[in-house]
Formats: C-alpha cells, structure tokens, sequence
RNA sequence: GGGGUCUUAGCUCAGCUGGGAGAGCAUCUGCCUUACAAGCAGAGGGUCAUAGGUUCGAGUCCUAUAGGCCCCACCA
C-alpha cells in the first residue's frame, strides 16, 4: 500500500493474498503448549453437501470473531473444523444422481453404492470448505476431521460397545416414525407438525349382541382423521367413567370390511369431551394408540408396508397406496351405510423435516438409546451454571425439551453412515454387539455371523464432535489441553438436535462437560422476514455478496445491530453501509500513511513523543481509544459481539476520523512546528493501530492489509497483542475541554448553517469566559478551533469589552462566543433564536430543579446521581444567566 | 393446551445489571473544503403497543390486555 492508492477500497485479490500468507505462516496452527492457556471452539461441522449459505456465514463469522480475540489476547486459541457426513441428506443426493443414470440404489448394491457415496464425498466435500475460507475463518486446518473419519468411526462404536453394554442403547419394537420416501425410521426431532386441511370422517361400528351378531340398531359412533388405518383396528376406547358408555365396557363391536371381532376398552387417555367420546385403537398406526394397546393387551396388527401401501393384513385393500385405500374404505364404509358424516378439519399432520412427506407411525424394531439417565448430569449442568447459554432464555427451550425427554430412535434403513456393530449368527441368530466382529458366534459356535443393517443416526456422530475430533477414545495430549472446549457457536434451532446431545455424551463419554458456554444466533431472513430457502428462491448466496463488497463488508453486516439469538433481516443497504465503513478505514488510513511518507520525505522520522509535546487533543484521542479499549474488551468477554464492534465503528468514524484528524490537519500543512506534527502523526498512528486491532475480529483482511502498511515490525495484526486499558492513558481534563471546544464548534456550524453563511467566508470569533481553565483550553486548540468553526480570527478574554453589539451569541457550558457579521445582524431574529434557547434551558433547569428538590431522590438516590445532577444544575443556571443577559442587551438596543 | 419472544424515528433494528431516547437506511438544506461525494456540515422526525403496579426515578422490573412471530405437545 502505498500514497498512489486507489480512493476506494476494493478487497478483490487483496483478501485472496492475504488469506493465502496467514496459511502459509501457519497462524492458524495451534499445537498443545503448556505455558499457555487453550482457548478452543469446534466448529459446528457443515454437511458434505452443504453450500454457504447465511445462516453459515453469521456462524462462522461470530466463532471466527471470537477466535482471533482470543488469539491476540495471548490465548493458545484453537479453532477445530471438520465436516459432517450428513447421513440422509448426502444418501438422498447419491440417489437422485444415481436416478440421472438411470441406476437403482439396490441394484447397485450396498458396497458399489458407498463406493459412489465416497467418490461423491471426494468430489464436493470440500466445497464448503473453501467457501469457509473465503469469508476469512481462521480454522487450523491441519486438524479438519470429518464425522466418518478413522478416529470418528472408532469413537461411535466405542460409544456404541460401551453404551450397549450399560444398557443403555437396546433393541426393541416400538412405535416409531418412518418415512415412506426415504424408506427409513426417523427421530421424534426431525418430525415437524404442519397444520393441514383435512377430514373428520364420521364411521359407527356395531356393537355385537348377546348371542354374537352385530346389532342392526346399536352402533359406537366415533371420528377419525385417518380412516383407512381402521383396518388394523383391534379395540374401540371410551373413558371409563363416561355414563353414556359405561354399560358397553367389556362388550363387543364388529370391525367391518375385515369382520374382526374387537373389545370396547375403557382408558381414561379418552376425552369425553371430545367428539362422541369413543375411539378407535389401532396400536400398529398411532402413538398413543399404542399406549393404549399395551394397556390393555391389545394385537398390535401392522397393516401398511415401508413405501405405505396397504399389506396382505388389508385384505383387499393390499397393494394400495394409503390415500387410495382411505378413499375406497370411506366409500366402502358408506356402502355400507357406517359412514355417518364427513366434516372439514384442520390438524396438526406431522412430516419428515427433510423431504416433508408425511411420517407413518409404524411398529418396527429399532435401536435406541435410554434417555432417563443419561440426561441427568446434562440437566445438572445447566441448572448449575456450569454450561452457560446465552441468552439465558434457552434454558427454558432446553429444559422443556430435557423434562418431556423420549428415548432416541438411533437406527436408520440407510448406507452411508456409521453401521451399527451388532452382529447375527446365521445360524443361532444369537446377536453380539461388538468393536469387531466375531470369528464365531459365542453361543452355538457357527463361523459366520452378519452384521446389522442399519446406520446410525447423525446426529449420534456429532454428539461427540467435541471429544472425538481432539482423539478421543484415546487419552491424547490434545483431548487433555484442549477440552473441555470453551464455547459453541450454533443456531437455536439444532438446540435438540445437536446441543443436548453433545452435552449428556460429553458427561456420560469423558467425564467432563463439553463446552462452558453455548452462544446461540438467529436465522438471517431476507428483507421481507421469510426465511431464505430454495423453494421460495430467496436465498442470498454469501459468496456473492463476497464478491461484490467483500468479506470484511459481509461480516461487519451480519453482527451489527442485532442480539444473539435473534433473527435479522438481510438488507443489501446494510452491505453498503459496511462496505462504505470500510472505504472509511481505508481513506483514514490512506491519510495518515500520506503524512507519514511526506515527514519521511523530509527526513524527520516519527517518534514517541517526550512529555509535554503531546497537545491537549492528542491526549483527549488516546484517552478516548483508551475507553473504547476497555469497552470493546469487556464487551467482546461477555459476547456482546454487536456492541463491541458498533462502539469501534462510531470511534473510528465520529471521534477519530470527523474529529481528530480535521483537528490535526493545521498541525500537519504547516511545517513550522516539528515537535508538534511529531507528536501529530504519531497519535494518528498510534490511534490507528489500536483501533485497527480491535477492528481485526470483525474485519480481518482491510485491517491487515492497512496495518502491514503502517509499521512493520509486527509481521500480521493477526498475532499482535491486543490492546489493554492503561491508567496513565486516561486523560480526565482533556476530555472535559475539548468537549467544550467541540461544542463551541457545533455551536458556530449551526449559525453559519441557519445564515447561509459560505464555507469560503470566514468570521471573527471572541470567545469570553471568566473561567479561565476554559480560556486556556480555548487558546491551546486555537489553531484547529479556527479551522473547524470556519474563523478568520479567535480572540479569547475574560469579559466582553470591545465586542462588537451586533454579534450572534452562541452560550455553551462555561463560555459565550460572539460572531460579528459584517452585515447587520436581525437583531429581532436573534432575540427569537435566543428566547427558543432560554426555553429549553427552562425545561432542562425544570426537570433538575425539581429532582433536586425531591427529598426523597436526595436520601435514596445514590451520591454520584445526585452529584451529577448538581453539576448540570450549576451548568444550566450559568448558561441561563449568559442567555439572559444577552437578551436584556438586544432587547435594550432594539428599543 | 404449555412455553418463549416481539411491539422504540418513515423502514430495519440496537439499547447489558432501572438514572436526561440511539444507529444504519430514507427525508430536507448547504457544500466536489488538497483522506474519503461509498464523502463533509447542518436539520426534521419517537406520550418507547395499551392499562395498571413497584420505585425518589421505568423503554428497562412485575401484572393484565391487544396484535405479530416462534418452539413444544398424543386431543382421535
């Protein structure tokens, strides 16, 4: 970078360049190293068939802010990235490629199709991954692991061995969710209820007499959402205290169309409130129904294959799909005049979250995992502090989800994936569940032995992400330094999914908890508040904004003005808005490295300055930065990430650029004074490096790029230090006076504004007061006092002996200043423009005023409040008397 | 049915543990002032959803109401 630059900053290539140098010098590296302290985060592993999309953005982006932080805070900082394989949803992308070529998934057989899956996870795998490196994640990528991975594959049967043998994995037939479509047994979390438009269908069963017929006359009416499912019917419930039915418990109905003969149960699961009160038992096809069933002892008769048509229990309904068969028995049931009404009815249907077909409650036998212990310690530690999530109000998701806590359906009718290690003989069908498979079956000896089918969840691989990406099952160097990890940057919708789970395998797998904090975010939406999704074709592809405004830009977009936890809308005004923040950066810096180059051409090289050449508004800056510094800090350590950078935003923009350096420039175009253009341009400096540090999590490639610029004796702002408040940096007197002088300009701007005043023209400006700390104050910042109120001329003095009557008055705390026009000033104008100021300081005096007359504010408010208010009641009452004064001045020279 | 959350300037949103209402964008008025027009200097614009309560003091805490969003749940 040099003087010649480009006014505006354009990241293209630069940020390639420098992505490519922090790789090469290994900065992201982390190796266990004792005399430090670890500060580690794993990264929530995107899917092998993932793309960037925002949502990842905002992630990574928050976790990558938090690492460098940490980083130049002097931490051993390590960010661990790995990628997930993604069961389901990678299975369901080979298939439709296979379907492209016209291949079936079981034609071409289980070995030749993870051969496919593998080609496929070869070829796209790392696609996101160098999306991850464009927006800047500084991820040691010397450690990426990947959820199917050597090490991965051995910790999921470890825990699988382990968890079997402790009883707490089993096998068993259970009413699970399954997916017609992708022919497979889901979790309860990946079903989603939508609400549909559909039907109650009215049906009456007859209730069988004494000697075993069906009554003509006595029917048990009841409604159902689902008729087609009556063919596996074997009971009918009411409540058991239900007058209206009492006298039929224990009797019979007749299930028509299959002729069965079922019981009229009682349960109190019934609502007699609902509909007729009666209702049908099929265990086979509804939860609770199967609840039911086992209560009562109930058959449980599947009627329905895996792709959900009807079997050979549907008579002759066998082989159809389940909405033909619902029409057919609806018109059969009618036939047979048991189809009492049909009503509109909206209900809750739930479907597979992946691929929205609606989910099937079927009998099968699945694996799972006991959920009732294992949850304890996972329970404990967020109720204890000892995982902190942020914001708090997650725990209650979290402990809403832990108290109504189900076992956890872990099998899959899938191939890619980890495939459980339980093992069949073919002979004896005894079943081993082992880490290897057995020569031979211990119970009758046989040779050959077959393993399960079935693959385990995802989710049952990233539930031990944490601990198995540093080595775990072995005792490592890495797994001993690095873990616990620190925090875990995710979205509050995979809370159940991914967080829950990582926390109880955590406690149950290594004895520890996996992380201390869980900082959660929101969905980015787009500028309407939809979600961004592909069906609707909504979507902002990050990549894109990348390549338009630059990743700095992108990154500063998605953590300004927004909360953790919460939703944000994506604007492309709020892109240019950070992209013109960092143009802000780049001509800043542009300024200074221009001064620098002409002291250099002059010789004069830029020291530390010596005591007292530094001017009162350098000392007023860096007292300033030093604030900033201690806010930023504490900001960022409480993950208040939006806080933090919009305070180094409004310093670098408001206080550095507006003010300081239009205060310094007259120092550095006149070469009359070396010391004080030193003491200038090392401030300027100074100040800019400082906040460029604090700048770098958020905008790591323009920081950079500017501060290798600037000094070169640090090799990357990247492992500087970051900047630490220091007492002998704060400058309280500063502060305070050049507030006043500021004020004094804002006061000045104003009436030239209102009187069309040109910039070009110059006015003389007195400014008089009788203290004469502000007197000093005024003449010390003379020099840039002049330039920024757009004065010819400032004369400062005690009172106001020869200033010329016709001047506008400007009243600030402390000091009036006159501005004589050339002109005649309206006199009758300035008498409005000064009775609107006496109001206001009426209202401010009021409200003072009466606090401090409040008893009760002066015995319970604290004293520092009631000081506060002293010192402005004194301040408003002197710029009233000025205020008044004046008036009484015009107001005598108008008469 | 249970729970959460939101309602602040025209728009989108900040506002941490209660102490005189903020930002970005938009609008209006001047400025191409030798870092930046992706800029500079001014200005307008809000009974902080409504009603109570706690408090010396409430956008901030509590209760209720209205409306919006979200999550969970087996009402056939």
């Amino acid at each position: 970078m040099c003087a010649e630059l480009a006014k505006t900053y354009d990241p293209k290539g630069i940020e390639d360049r420098i992505y490519q140098k922090w790789l090469d010098k290994k900065y992201f590296h982390a190796e266990v190293d004792r005399s430090r302290k670890p500060f580690t985060i794993v990264i929530p592993p995107p899917n092998i068939t993932g793309q960037l999309h925002m949502g990842h953005a905002l992630d990574n982006t928050m976790q990558d802010i938090l690492i460098r932080f940490k980083r130049m805070q002097g931490y051993n900082a390590l960010w661990q990235p790995g990628t997930d394989h993604a069961s389901i949803a990678t299975e369901v992308k080979i298939i439709e490629k296979l379907k492209e070529e016209g291949i079936d998934k079981h034609d071409l057989g289980r070995e030749k199709f993870l051969e496919r899956a593998w080609d496929w996870k070869r070829e796209y795998g790392g696609r996101i991954i160098s999306q991850l490196k464009k927006l800047g994640s500084s991820c040691d990528w010397d450690r990426e692991r990947f959820t199917m991975d050597e090490g991965c594959n051995r910790a999921v049967t470890e825990v699988f061995v382990k968890m079997h043998r402790k009883g707490y994995i089993y096998k068993g037939s259970r009413i699970i969710n399954w997916c017609p479509v992708c022919n497979t047994s889901i979790s309860d979390a990946e079903v989603v209820y939508e609400e549909q438009a559909g039907h109650f269908w009215h049906i009456k069963y007859p209730i069988l007499q004494e000697d075993g017929t069906p009554s003509t006359t006595q029917f048990l009416t009841f409604a159902t959402t689902r008729p087609e499912t009556m063919l596996g019917d074997t009971a009918v419930a009411v409540h058991p205290e239900d007058e209206r039915y009492t006298h039929l418990i224990g009797k019979k109905v007749l299930l028509p169309i299959v002729n069965r003969v079922i019981p009229i149960v009682a349960d109190s699961y019934v609502d007699r409130e609902f509909g007729t009160g009666v209702v049908k038992i099929t265990p086979a096809h509804d939860p609770n129904d199967f609840e039911v069933g086992k209560r009562h002892n109930l058959p449980v008769i599947n009627v329905m294959n895996d792709d959900a048509t009807i079997n050979e229990n549907g008579g002759r309904y066998q082989g159809m799909d389940r909405y033909e068969a619902r029409a057919a028995i609806v018109k059969e049931l009618d036939e047979l005049g048991l189809l009492v009404k049909i009503e509109d009815h909206v209900h809750n249907v739930g479907t597979h979250d992946r691929c929205k077909t609606t989910v099937e409650p079927l009998v099968k036998e699945q694996w799972f995992v006991k959920m009732d212990e294992l949850i304890k310690p996972a329970v404990e530690a967020v109720k204890s502090g000892e995982i902190r999530l942020i914001p708090e109000r997650m725990e209650k998701t979290y402990f809403n989800w832990t108290d109504n806590i189900r076992d956890w359906c872990i099998s899959r009718q899938l191939w890619w994936g980890h495939r459980i290690p339980a093992y069949y003989c073919d002979k004896c069908g005894e079943m081993v569940v082992a880490a290897q498979k057995p020569e031979v079956c211990p119970k009758c000896g046989h040779n050959h032995l077959t393993q399960d089918p079935d693959t385990l969840d995802t989710w049952f691989s990233s539930a031990l992400w944490p601990f198995e990406t540093l080595g775990w099952p072995d005792q490592t160097e890495d797994l001993d330094y690095f873990y616990p990890t620190d925090v875990l940057v995710t979205g509050y919708d995979i809370i159940f999914f991914w967080v829950i789970r990582m926390i109880f395998s955590g406690y149950e797998h290594t004895g520890k908890k996996p992380f201390s904090t869980v900082l959660f975010h929101g969905l980015v939406r787009d500028s309407l508040g939809r979600k961004m999704s592909k069906s609707l074709g909504n979507g902002i592809d990050p990549l894109e904004i990348i390549d338009r405004y630059g990743a700095d830009a992108l990154r500063l977009t998605l953590i300004t003005g927004n909360a953790p936890g919460n939703d944000m809308r994506f604007y492309y005004e709020r892109v240019e808005s950070s992209r013109n923040f960092a143009n802000k950066v780049w001509n800043a810096s542009r300024f200074i490295l221009m001064n620098m180059e002409t002291a250099a051409a002059a010789g004069r090289e830029i020291t530390e300055p010596a005591q007292g050449e530094l001017q009162p508004v350098d000392r007023w800056i860096l007292s300033r930065l030093n604030t900033l510094v201690r806010d930023v800090t504490d900001n960022m350590e409480s993950f208040e990430l939006g806080i933090a950078v919009q305070k180094v935003y409004d310093f670098i923009w408001d206080e550095f650029c507006d003010w300081y350096i239009e205060m310094v420039k007259p120092r550095l175009y006149s070469t009359d004074d070396a010391p004080s253009q030193n003491a200038a341009l090392w401030t300027l400096r100074t100040v800019l490096l400082e906040a460029l540090k604090l700048l770098h999590p958020y905008m790591p490639f323009i920081t950079e790029e500017i501060f290798c610029s600037l000094q070169n004796r640090e090799e990357s702002i990247m492992i500087s230090s970051w900047p630490v408040y220091r007492q002998e940096r704060h400058f309280e007197k500063e502060e305070r006076d050049i507030e006043t002088l500021k004020e004094a300009v804002r006061g000045i701007r104003g009436i030239r504004t209102e009187r069309n005043v040109p910039p070009s023209r110059k006015t003389q400006c007195h400014v008089v007061s009788d203290r004469e700390d502000v007197r000093r104050a005024f003449t010390e910042g003379s020099l840039f006092f002049a330039s920024l109120a757009g004065a010819s001329q400032v004369t400062v003095s005690a009172d106001k002996e020869g200033i010329a009557q016709d001047a506008v008055s400007v009243v600030i705390p402390g000091a009036t200043l006159y501005i004589p026009f050339e002109e005649l000033v309206d006199i009758s104008q300035e008498i409005q423009r000064l009775q609107k100021e006496e109001k206001r300081l009426e209202g401010e005096l009021e409200r003072v005023n009466g606090m401090l007359a409040n008893e009760r504010f002066l015995a319970k408010a604290p004293q520092a409040k009631v000081d506060q208010e002293k010192e402005k009641q004194a301040k408003y009452a002197q710029m009233m008397e000025q205020v008044r004064l004046r008036l009484a001045q015009l107001e005598q020279r108008q008469s």
